[in-house]
DNA sequence: TTTGTTTTGTCCATATATGTACAAATCATA
DNA sequence: TATGATTTGTACATATATGGACAAAACAAA
């Protein structure tokens, strides 16, 4: 029907997302991605539309990979509440330290960048942000439901203390490049909120 | 002996600070940064040297007047460690919510955007993050000697856990803009890792 | 007033960056 | 093989960006 496309879209928007996740958003420009993607501007714009369509497409698919995305299908059973905690969190801290060239959470590296900044992409970080919060408190609401976890736990406060605590991390392994002292950080502040499951199967 | 400057060097550190902290680093040009300072970009090189090298005056200026600098000068008392810590967190959070154009932490906003990437900042930046839980691990050694917290404490993970709240609420506050909720987020994490001086004057 | 020092303005050459416009190229279907 | 749809290459006009070179300007001290 039509001429078809020179390159695959969905193997363009991964490279996509790995250049705006080392260099950030702004420090992309049109002409350094399109000679990433070995396609011409005309090309870039015809196929993205523009460099935020292309972030927003770049973001979304950096959702599906990211390690705190188990908050959001989990199904969880009751009494598993901490066990997801504990294992989300340890999945990050060594998703994290993996990889060798620190790239830190995409998501998070752009919340510091274009909240505030950015007024097409930065209401839409911080949406994210707000609704991950949401997620883990409904979490925890269900684990007060459930008995699993002490009627004294107020879900709002500590699912706010939760989600500091991950950001945290996804910004503090930039300069804390070993596994072992994420993890040690990341369960001590769990652990001091009751949420750590200790008997996890290494 | 020779002409004077047409500009003030002290005001000029201060506001290029302001330019950096707000659109980071990278998207800070020479050129940018001479037209905000009212100078040409002759004179931003006879003055500075170089963009790289304004950013760390810029940087040393903010180490001055960041809220967590308390920890740094501060001549602790025995039995006066919580009260520090939850007096720095305090300010931290109000800090941040007052500022109505949300900038965040600027040494935070610099560590994610250019630690692993700049050659020459991304170090420095690191070694200040560094520096501040080992600053933090004194303390708690501190207060651990004084008595003034318990034997059971482990001073490094909870250096680590502390400074990764910290961080995590110098980025979440460009998401969450209401004080109480911030510090809510604070108070939480402080009191599970017992660190809270609950009786501090408003 | 002269001397010496430093700042400042202007020019240089070159590279990057933007988005649009339009013609040429490419393919499936009719 | 014609038709139609879409991608692609090239051109456009303009703005930004780099750092260095060099002369002109401005001032304090001799």
């Amino acid at each position: 029907m039509a001429r078809p496309s020179k390159f695959d879209r969905d193997e363009a928007i991964e490279t996509a997302m790995d250049a705006f996740w080392r260099a950030g958003y702004q420090a992309c420009s049109v002409k350094a991605l399109s000679e990433r993607l070995g396609i011409t501007r005309s090309s870039f714009y015809n196929a993205f539309g523009s460099r935020e369509a292309l972030f927003r497409e770049a973001l979304a698919r950096y959702g599906d990979q990211a390690p705190d995305q188990a908050f959001a299908d989990a199904q969880v059973k009751p009494g598993e509440v901490r066990r997801l905690i504990t294992e989300t969190f340890r999945a990050a801290c060594q998703a994290r330290a993996a990889d060798p060239d620190a790239r830190g959470c995409f998501a998070i590296k752009s919340v510091a960048e274009l909240c505030s900044r950015d007024e097409e992409l930065g209401p839409i970080l911080t949406d994210i942000v707000r609704a991950n919060v949401t997620r883990l408190e409904h979490l925890l609401a269900f684990g007060k439901e459930t008995g699993e976890l002490p009627e004294s736990l107020d879900p709002h406060a500590t699912a706010l203390a939760l989600k500091t605590v991950l950001v945290g991390l996804n910004v503090v392994c930039k300069v804390i490049r070993e596994e072992e002292e994420l993890w040690l950080s990341a369960r001590t502040a769990l652990k001091a909120l009751d949420l750590l499951e200790e008997d996890i199967p290494a």
